[in-house]
RNA sequence: GGCCAGGUAGCUCAGUUGGUAGAGCAGGGGACUGAAAAUCCCCGUGUCGACGGUUCGAUUCCGCCCCUGGCCA
C-alpha cells in the first residue's frame, strides 16, 4: 500500500503561506496544521499575524492557541503533536496540509530528532550560574574536555548550544555528539509532497515585512503586547516575549526606546528572521531536497498537487 | 553679521603626531537536534564637505568657501 499523503507548505514571513493554504482548503479536502513556534501561544494573534476569528473558522488550523506565553514548546514536543495530527486528519479521511515558517520544525517532523533528553530548568539554572561566575569561555573549555567533537562544532559565543550540551552530558552522562551520532528515531512515514512560497525578489519581501508591520501596529499590536506586559509574571527572557515584534513592543513599553526607534528594530528583526527562513530553504533546495518550482499561485500549486496525485481519491 | 563646535560607510560616530581609515547598527551570506520568530559565525574602498596652498605625499596642516547645530549681536 502507497504511504499517505502529507503537504507541506513553507515559506519566509510575510510571503503568504496563510492565505495559498486557506484557499487551497477550497478545492481539496485539506485540514491545515500549523507549523509555526510563535502562533503556539494564546493571546499572541496580531504579532503572528495569525489568522482571524473569520478564517479560523472557515480553514480550522491546529497547532495554535495551545500554550499560554508563559511556557515554552520544542521542536520535539511540535514533531510528537504533529505527528498525532496527521494521524488524525488521516483517521477522518483527509489530508494534512501542514503550512508554517518554523523551519527547524519542518525538519524535526521529516528527519525525525535522536534520543535525547528534554529542557531541565534546574539544570539549566546551574550552568547559567557558573556561566556568570566563570564565563562562557571556561564553560566552553569544558565542554572541550567532556565533548570535543561538539565543542569544535559549537562556538564559544553560542551561550545558547553551549547550555544544550552541557545540559545533555549532566542528565545522562554521555556526550551530546555521541547521542547524536545514534542517529534520529524512525522516518517520516508518509509521502510528502512540498510546495514553497518563495519570493521572486527580496526587494517585495521587503516592503511587505514593513507593510505588515504598520498594520499590526494599526490593528492594536501594542495593546495586546501591553495586556502581556501588565501580567506581571511574563519576562523579556521567555521565548513567546522575544518573538518578533513583541520583544521590541516590550522593549518599547519598558522604556528601553522610543516609538520609532522601536519600529525600526521590529522590521529589522522580521527582515533577518526571514533571511534566516530563507537559508534553511535555500539549504533544502541545494541539497535537491526541495523541488524548486514556486507555488506560489493558487492554479499553479492546485496543479503541482494534481501532478503528484494529490486529490480525493488518494485517501 | 561675529564667535564656537561639527561635516569621515546607508545611519550614529571613532581615528589618522601628514604615508588615502574602523567600530556599532542597518544590509548581505552561512550555520542550525527539546528556546528556533531563538542562538551564533563570516563579509567594511568610503571623491574622509568643495576649491586652492604648503609638501615627495593632505582626509589630517594653512587659506577661502559651502552646509548643520549652539551662543552672541
Amino acid at each position: 500500500m502507497k504511504a499517505l499523503p502529507v503537504v507541506l507548505l513553507m515559506g519566509p514571513t510575510a510571503s503568504g503561506k496563510t492565505d495559498l493554504a486557506v484557499a487551497l482548503t477550497e478545492h481539496l479536502p485539506f485540514d491545515i496544521v500549523s507549523v509555526d513556534s510563535a502562533m503556539v501561544f494564546r493571546g499572541m494573534d496580531i504579532g503572528t499575524a495569525k489568522p482571524d476569528a473569520e478564517v479560523l473558522a472557515r480553514a480550522p488550523h491546529r497547532l495554535i492557541d495551545i500554550l499560554d506565553p508563559s511556557e515554552s514548546y520544542s521542536a520535539a514536543r511540535f514533531r510528537d503533536d504533529a505527528l498525532r495530527e496527521i494521524r488524525a486528519i488521516h483517521a477522518a479521511g483527509r489530508i494534512p496540509l501542514l503550512v508554517g515558517g518554523t523551519m527547524m520544525y519542518f525538519r524535526a517532523l521529516q528527519q525525525g530528532l535522536a534520543e535525547l533528553p528534554s529542557a531541565d530548568p534546574a539544570t539549566r539554572a546551574r550552568i547559567e550560574a557558573q556561566a556568570v561566575a566563570e564565563g562562557w569561555e571556561a564553560l566552553h573549555g569544558r565542554l572541550q574536555a567532556i565533548d570535543p567533537a561538539a565543542a569544535a562544532r559549537i562556538h564559544p559565543n553560542d551561550p545558547q548550544r553551549l547550555q544544550r550540551a552541557l545540559e545533555v552530558y549532566e542528565l545522562t552522562g554521555l556526550p551530546l555528539s555521541e547521542l547524536l551520532a545514534r542517529g534520529a528515531e524512525q522516518a517520516f512515514p508518509y509521502r510528502a509532497v512540498e510546495l514553497v512560497v518563495m519570493p521572486a525578489e527580496r526587494e517585495v519581501l521587503r516592503r511587505r515585512i514593513s507593510g505588515r508591520f504598520e498594520t499590526m501596529l494599526r490593528a492594536g499590536l501594542l495593546e495586546e503586547v501591553e495586556r502581556l506586559f501588565r501580567r506581571g509574571d511574563l519576562s523579556s527572557e521567555l521565548p513567546s516575549i522575544r518573538c518578533v515584534g513583541y520583544r521590541q513592543a516590550w522593549g518599547y513599553l519598558a522604556g528601553d526606546y522610543d516609538a520609532h526607534t522601536m519600529v525600526e528594530k521590529a522590521v529589522s528583526a522580521t527582515r533577518q528572521l526571514a533571511k534566516r527562513q530563507l537559508t534553511w530553504l535555500r539549504q533544502w533546495e541545494r541539497a535537491g531536497r526541495l523541488d524548486s518550482t514556486n507555488p506560489y499561485l493558487l492554479d499553479r500549486a492546485l496543479k503541482w498537487l494534481a501532478e503528484n496525485s494529490i486529490n480525493p481519491d488518494v485517501v
